[in-house]
DNA sequence: CGTTAAATATGACGGTCGTCATGTTTGATA
DNA sequence: TATCAAACATGACGACCGTCATATTTAACG
């Protein structure tokens, strides 16, 4: 049966952000077309009517959660307080505990290493990201914002990375808090 | 054909080595049961008179890389300028470009937080490196080494997952540098 | 209003993967 | 020396995956 126009730009909306989720709390090869079109509640047939493959849904739904990430940071970016808080709420437990809506850098630096596709995208959240924080973080030296940036982000995902990957919760929690506290230390 | 006692414990190393190295690069989801052991010379069906299952072939050559590493970064330890210089060598462009030979913790931190049979080495390794630096490295301050360690690693990690996931060599290459500067400043 | 084609469900095909079964060879052991 | 079983090669089985084929329904369009 052919859908109302509308219905079906709803449908393609929620195979992407439901993709984005699983992409990132499973990886790109840890989630089949099946379960995607299942969390949409469809069926894996239509898939190939909203996407040419596998390859673009996940270059289009990295694009789709980037908007969605530099959405939020740009709301950050009106005081530097809530600069601080942005860096302290990525480092925090909570964020490492939902991969399915947290930052793609954490969540998905190593597969895309591996997919020639999303890289393009991924390369251009990492260039905005960096270059936000550069401008708007209220760095103590004024001297290399940018390199300051970079260095922060590096330790900001590095930390949420090995919080996840750590069997031990302490242990993680510790991480955590050193990166935490060194980047953005509460008022 | 039985072959000799020590015919066997060299291919079973051989199995280690090249899982170690070819996980590193391709990931866990990413190298087969067969490539492995086409890697080693040997065809697919012996392999389960080495390892119990493909999970604890991941478990052990985690084990295995990581002792590799640790003994690597106990050479460095000897003086305050080598343990600069590992620092330095690890954010660089050759330890991005030979994943396959380079640290654990960044070609796999992805994947060790979706495959529970690794997390314990993973988890054991991580507090290994972190101790060592905190003892080892010539920090500035002498307050807090193990907090400064963990900043330190995490940005370390971070730095070098991002350069890989990227898609712009020259960017790649300023993330490198950023970290690298800023952690360990040439002499 | 009649025609077209888009979106869907169901099902199937080829490939890959982890694992196991089987037969064979031969070092190790008693 | 005779027996045992470990290490190997070949092959197969079942599951899953990405993709495509087909039929059906019906909104959209001339």
């Amino acid at each position: 049966m052919r859908y109302p126009a509308e219905e079906t730009a709803e449908k393609h909306q929620r195979i992407l952000t439901e993709a984005a989720r699983l992409f990132r709390e499973q990886g790109f090869d840890g989630v089949s077309v099946g379960q995607i079109m299942k969390a949409t509640g469809l069926t894996h047939g239509p898939f190939y009517n909203h996407f040419a493959s596998k390859e673009a849904l996940m270059a289009e739904s990295t694009r789709h959660g980037s908007e969605h990430s530099r959405v939020a940071l740009d709301a950050a970016t009106i005081s530097p307080e809530s600069m601080r808080q942005y860096v302290r709420d990525y480092v925090s437990a909570a964020h490492r505990d939902a991969p399915g809506h947290g930052c793609l850098l954490a969540a998905l630096a190593g597969d895309a290493r591996k997919q020639p596709a999303v890289r393009p995208a991924f390369t251009f959240h990492l260039k905005s990201i960096i270059g936000k924080l550069a401008t708007h973080f209220p760095w103590q030296k004024k001297r290399n914002p940018r390199q300051q940036a970079i260095v922060m982000l590096s330790a900001m995902v590095g930390a949420v990375a090995l919080a996840r990957a750590v069997d031990d919760e302490a242990f993680s929690d510790e991480i955590l808090a050193a990166v935490r506290t060194t980047l953005a230390p509460p008022a």
